[in-house]
DNA sequence: TCCATTGTTTGGTGATGCTCGAACCATACC
DNA sequence: GGTATGGTTCGAGCATCACCAAACAATGGA
C-alpha cells in the first residue's frame, strides 16, 4: 500500500483546472510570465501567483527572474512527457474538452510539443530518421549515428553548440494523437527551430499548431521520405 | 488555452491520496474487490465505493461483477503507463513517500508492473531479448521476430493462446526506477507467469516485490545474459 | 426462509483549498 | 525622486469534496 513514490502529490498538482491550463500552455515550449499564464488559466494574477509557486514547489516548473519579470517554463522533458501521456489517456477516454474540429485536425497534423515537432509530421520525421540509420534506438535511449551527424550538419544544425547543453541530444517522446514516438531533446528542438529559419513553417500565435507552407511541406516530404 | 484533451479531469482523479493508493495497489496486476481496495487505501468501505465509481466513471478502471463480489482492475496498459510515468516524476522530484530502505532496493531490483516484470531484471531481460534479435523495435511498436518466437516456445510459452487475446503481444513500458524500457503486453505477462511456474521466483504477499530464489536468479542470468 | 456477507446510498460534518479585492514590495523608466 | 508595471501576501468568502455512521439493497449459503 505504501510502495513507491508519492503519486498523489503531483497528480493533485496537475489536477486543478487552472494549473492544468498553465501547464498545457507551457507545452508550447516558450517561457511565459506570470501575467501571461494568469491569462491562459483564466484567473487573476494573485491566484495565478499562488498556483505557480505551488507548481514550482512541486518541482514541475523552472523559474527564471529577469528584471521585474518572472519567466516560467516546464522543469524538464520528463514533465512534458507525463503531460502528453495524460493527454493520451484523456483523449482515449473520450473526454476531449473541445469538440473535434478543423483546429483539432491541425493539431493532429503538426504541433509543438514542449519545444519540438509532434503530430503526424513529427512521427514521420522520427520514423524516417530511424529507417535511414540517422538515429539508433537502444532500449529507451536514443543516439545519433555517424550518418545522422552528417545529415544534421547538412541540414544546418550546429551540433557543437548543442552538446554543451545539459539536456540530452536525442530523446523519445510519446505522442498523444499518433500514439507513436517523435524526436525530443536538444536536437529535436534544433530541428524545429531550423525549419522555422528555413521558412518551412511558422507558429500560429496562441496555439500549438505548426503551419507548414505548401513549399515547406514539399521540402519536408522530400527530406524525410521513407 | 483550450487546446487538447481535458487533462485536469483525470489528474484530479489520481490526485486524491485514497484513490492513488487504490491505483497503486492495482499495479500489482491482480483484480481486487472493493473491500480489499478499501483496506489498501485506508478508508472505510462506503468511501471506497464512491471513489471506485468515480474512477470507473473516469475510465481508469475495468469492473467485473462476480456473484456478490465486484472485481476492479486497471482499464488498460495505458493507464498503468501513466501511473509509472507519474511515479518517475515523483521519484525524480525526491518526494518519495517512504524513505529508501532495503524494501525500496528490492523494488528497484525486481517488481511487478501491472502484470509483467519490471525493475533492473525487467530491463535486463528486455535488453537481452533485443540484443539477440528476439524482439524488434520499430518506432514505438514492438514485435516478436521469428527467432524470438522460437525462443518463447522453448521457454514454454503457448503463443497461440496469447494471440487470441485483445491486448498486443509485445509492448514497451517505461520503468520509474531504471528509466528504461521493459517488456509489457501479453507476452510480458506470460513470461513472468512462466517464471513463477518454473519456481524461479515468487511474489511477496502484499507488495510488488518479485523475490528470485538463488537458483532462479542463476537461471535467469544464464537465459538472458548479454 | 433466515442469516451472513458484500456493496451502495443518504445525510451530516468537517476540512481543504480555490478565488478575488486590496494592500504591500520590487523593479524599471522618466 | 515620482510613477507605472509586475508580482506577492493577506484576509475573507465560498464551494467542493472526502469522510464516516447508519440504513438499505443484493447475493449466496444454510
Amino acid at each position: 500500500m505504501k510502495d513507491g513514490p508519492d503519486i498523489a502529490r503531483i497528480a493533485a498538482l496537475i489536477g486543478d483546472p487552472a494549473r492544468a491550463n498553465m501547464l498545457t500552455a507551457l507545452m508550447h515550449g516558450k517561457a511565459l510570465t506570470a501575467t501571461e499564464l494568469s491569462g491562459e488559466a483564466g484567473v487573476t494574477l494573485p491566484t495565478a501567483s499562488v498556483h505557480l509557486s505551488k507548481l514550482d514547489e512541486g518541482g514541475l516548473l523552472r523559474v527564471r527572474k529577469q528584471g521585474r519579470h518572472k519567466y516560467f517554463s516546464l522543469a524538464s522533458d520528463e514533465v512534458a512527457g507525463v503531460l502528453e501521456a495524460l493527454m493520451g489517456l484523456a483523449a482515449g477516454a473520450g473526454h476531449l474538452r473541445t469538440r473535434t474540429g478543423p483546429r483539432d485536425a491541425a493539431l493532429r497534423k503538426a504541433r509543438v510539443c514542449y519545444n519540438h515537432l509532434a503530430g503526424e509530421m513529427g512521427t514521420a520525421m522520427y520514423d524516417a530518421m530511424l529507417a535511414r540509420g540517422h538515429l539508433r534506438e537502444d532500449g529507451d535511449d536514443l543516439s545519433l549515428t555517424a550518418k545522422g551527424t552528417e545529415f544534421a550538419r547538412e541540414f544546418g544544425i550546429d551540433l557543437d553548440a548543442l552538446e554543451t547543453k545539459r539536456t540530452p541530444l536525442c530523446r523519445q517522446c510519446l505522442d498523444w494523437s499518433a500514439r507513436r514516438n517523435h524526436l525530443a531533446g536538444s536536437l529535436g528542438r534544433a530541428m524545429l527551430s531550423r525549419m522555422h529559419d528555413l521558412a518551412w513553417a511558422r507558429r500560429i500565435e496562441g496555439t500549438r499548431i505548426v503551419d507548414f507552407t505548401p513549399e515547406g511541406a514539399r521540402q519536408f516530404a522530400t527530406t524525410f521520405r521513407t
